[in-house]
DNA sequence: AAAGCAAACTTGTATATACAAGAAAAAATT
DNA sequence: AATTTTTTCTTGTATATACAAGTTTGCTTT
């Protein structure tokens, strides 16, 4: 990447202590420089480099403790994702397969899409896919995401099937999860809903519409879900 | 509520700012005072209103512009923190009210709890409280609260008809939210649950079992809820 | 050796100031 | 009247400094 002449020095500092914390240089736990020594390094004063470490925090990357110093935390990892869990223990991978009900495609946003887009992602487009997943042989969870079509060469290719998708996008294109929001209803299932989780019309069906950041910038994962959790449910983390 | 001679200036104009904007004196959309304004107001200098503003930001009350100025936005609440929604808007707190079914309790843990306990948390015994909330007069939101009943003195007397449970263990007992989980199903209304959301019988209701981690070790809050998603719906953040 | 104390760290809060850059309003020009 | 320019107001970034307060270290005293 080629750095900019006028980037600000607190957006260097957030970059290189990134960097250094996810290439291990700095371990959980492990103490950073203190704020004086930064200065120096930086040339900077205090106030910016505590402008950088602000956001290191926001992005749980360090915490830090008065007058001990930064220490670096755990980067929350499956963050947002969802699992579906039994009764008695979590679904194996043997119990549980993926059916593609739409190949991952370019296509562009439908037009009543539930969240606002900006300009940037209205412009690269999207890509699609829709999955239903069975646990035991029962049509349990379906899911259609939508993903900004930024900078994620051949993604289209991928096998969706056997691999989830955000270990997928995690491992060949470096993209995590930094925070989202989810909506959740408890809805009747109607006709279409019925026949695709194989229940009967009224039963009852978790519903959730999901919006996560990554770290890549304009790079948002929607997620809209159906779930029938009369023998399973959903599980997520914090 | 006593104010404390030492708190700190920026903190001050966090729950001044907060508190107008939850009151609705500052509307979604509109322009917070400039920071110089702020300045004379409060009599402080810039970084400070800045060290304030950046924390609503944070917690999703405002978004700024360069050149603009600060703009009043949805409050997104705090990790674990779930929220009722309306299709259009949030749910603003005239029209939010907290009914009490069970008065904050010092109890032993009941002999089916659907998590593990430590040894610890078995002997400290826990605080117990049912609430229903209201929504503009509608029975929405029924939810049964488990605290560990650690180093919590005098937690009972609390008022949590008024004030959100989270928002009082953070003020008054300095407990914050680390990490959670939780499990989600789609239930069909029961008998009893029919009653108390005033749904008719086999209504689809939205059921969650939620474990929170706090920076106090020891000590979690579960909580179990029931909720009508006719209407409205639940949100959070991860 | 152990306890208590002081010094030397650390981060937390705050003041005062400066200039850059984006946005909007006012003024000047066409 | 419409356009352009200027001014003014806003937030963004940064320096330099000061003292408060929590934590650790090492010294001093017992």
């Amino acid at each position: 990447m080629v750095k900019e002449a006028n980037t600000p020095i607190y957006k260097t500092l957030i970059s290189d202590l990134k960097k250094q914390i996810d290439d291990g240089h700095y371990k959980k736990g492990d103490l950073l420089p203190s704020e004086n020594e930064l200065c120096k390094t930086y040339n900077t004063t205090r106030p910016t480099v505590r402008q950088a470490l602000s956001e290191l925090i926001r992005l749980g990357y360090i915490v830090r403790h008065h007058g001990k110093g930064s220490i670096v935390s755990e980067p929350k990892s499956g963050l947002g994702i969802l699992s579906i869990k039994g009764s008695t223990a979590g679904v194996g991978k043997k119990n549980l397969r993926t059916q593609i009900l739409a190949k991952t495609q370019k296509t562009t946003w439908p037009a009543d899409f539930p969240y606002e887009l900006s300009a940037i992602q209205s412009e690269a487009g999207c890509l699609y896919l829709a999955r239903l997943r069975h646990v035991n042989g029962l049509p349990t969870l379906y899911e259609e995401t939508y993903i900004t079509d930024i900078d994620l060469p051949r993604f289209t290719m991928h096998n969706l099937e056997k691999h989830s998708l955000f270990e997928t996008l995690n491992k060949y294109h470096k993209v995590e999860i930094k925070e989202g929001e989810q909506k959740i209803w408890a809805v009747s299932a109607d006709k279409n809903l019925a026949e695709l989780l194989a229940v009967k019309t009224g039963k009852p069906i978790l519903h959730m519409k999901r919006s996560m950041q990554t770290n890549r910038p304009h790079l948002t994962i929607y997620s809209f879900l159906y779930c029938n959790t009369e023998e399973y449910f959903i599980q997520d983390y914090f």
